[in-house]
RNA sequence: AUGUUAGUUUUUCGCG
């Protein structure tokens, strides 16, 4: 805003961008007043708000689950002659998928396709995403067949979505079937892969194997993060394995890791529920003296 | 010319 103000100081007059970065940063951050604010100026200094402007007002809605108000925006959006894209139709979609609505989202998703508009594998993703939220498993396989036939190639948040449904059912598995099935596609799972597998191995208490993923992860170069560790050591604490969960505290540092509220809340409900109070006392008192040195 | 918009992972406790 201080920045936006400076430029306009400066005589620099703000364009349709301009208006679109700043209304984006608001809405993004659920300050719904202040982006109408900037959406009402631009209209009033004559600046045509564009797909783009009515998209970032729109997903704003979207992600708050405000759906009879982002309905009544794309039908203003429509009535204003600004045709909507597959990114309003895919914010519309996962908006509708979060709470639930699947006819909603379906009606879209056939409104988008009837009118000519090509979903893309955003678009297939959040549908998958919808139905896996709802352990509705058949109907996101469905999906991804579908988004296969049509050439439109799954990524990598495509198969973590799905690697991450098969992991909360435990079917663990599959869920590896699938990591394998993004390296024979000759694509590079991330991070998110490899934590959410391990997460998986962790829930059916297969301690081992998670070990196996990190090490995985490891050999191809990639850097586990603080959810790695966290999730481990979570893993470690809920099969008993307190000793092991506090190697890995540990060896957080070396790492180049800080643990963070995460680490010690598992951490310590863990050594709590295997009764070693003095070690999770001990944990407890690290963790007050390294907040107040920061203070 | 360039810049702006949509999808994914980990912990505890509480509430619904």
């Amino acid at each position: 805003q201080t920045l936006f103000l400076a430029m306009v100081d400066q005589g620099v007059s703000p364009d349709v961008v301009t208006y679109n970065s700043l209304i984006h940063g608001f809405c993004s951050s659920t300050q719904w007043e202040e982006a109408m604010k900037y959406f009402k100026e631009m209209v009033d200094g004559g600046i045509l708000p564009n797909v783009v402007t009515y998209n970032s007002l729109l997903s704003g809605l979207c992600k708050v689950g405000r759906m009879e108000d982002a309905q009544t925006l794309f039908l203003a959006m429509v009535h204003q002659g600004v045709t909507p894209d597959v990114v309003t139709y895919t914010s519309l979609i996962h908006g509708f998928c979060n709470s639930t609505q699947w006819e909603e989202a379906m009606r879209y998703f056939k409104e988008m396709v009837d009118g000519g508009i090509l979903p893309n594998v955003i678009t297939y993703t959040t549908l998958i995403q919808g139905q896996c939220s709802v352990a509705n498993w058949r109907e996101a396989t469905r999906l991804f067949t579908e988004m296969m036939d049509r050439q439109i190639s799954p990524d990598v948040v495509t198969f973590n979505i799905l690697i991450g449904t098969l992991c909360r059912e435990g079917r663990v598995e599959d869920a590896q079937r699938f990591l394998e099935m993004i390296i024979q596609r000759g694509e590079e799972p991330d991070i998110f892969t490899y934590n959410t597998l391990m997460d998986g191995y962790c829930m059916v208490g297969q301690m081992d194997e998670a070990k196996k993923v990190l090490e995985s992860m490891v050999g191809k170069g990639y850097k586990p993060d603080v959810v790695s560790y966290n999730t481990l050591i979570n893993g470690y604490c809920r099969s008993k394995m307190t000793n092991e969960a506090m190697r890995l505290f540990e060896k957080m540092p070396g790492n180049g890791l800080t643990p963070d509220i995460v680490t010690y809340s598992a951490l310590l409900t863990g050594l709590c529920r295997a009764g070693r109070f003095m070690a999770a006392q001990e944990i407890l008192s690290d963790m007050l003296g390294l907040c107040k040195n920061k203070c």
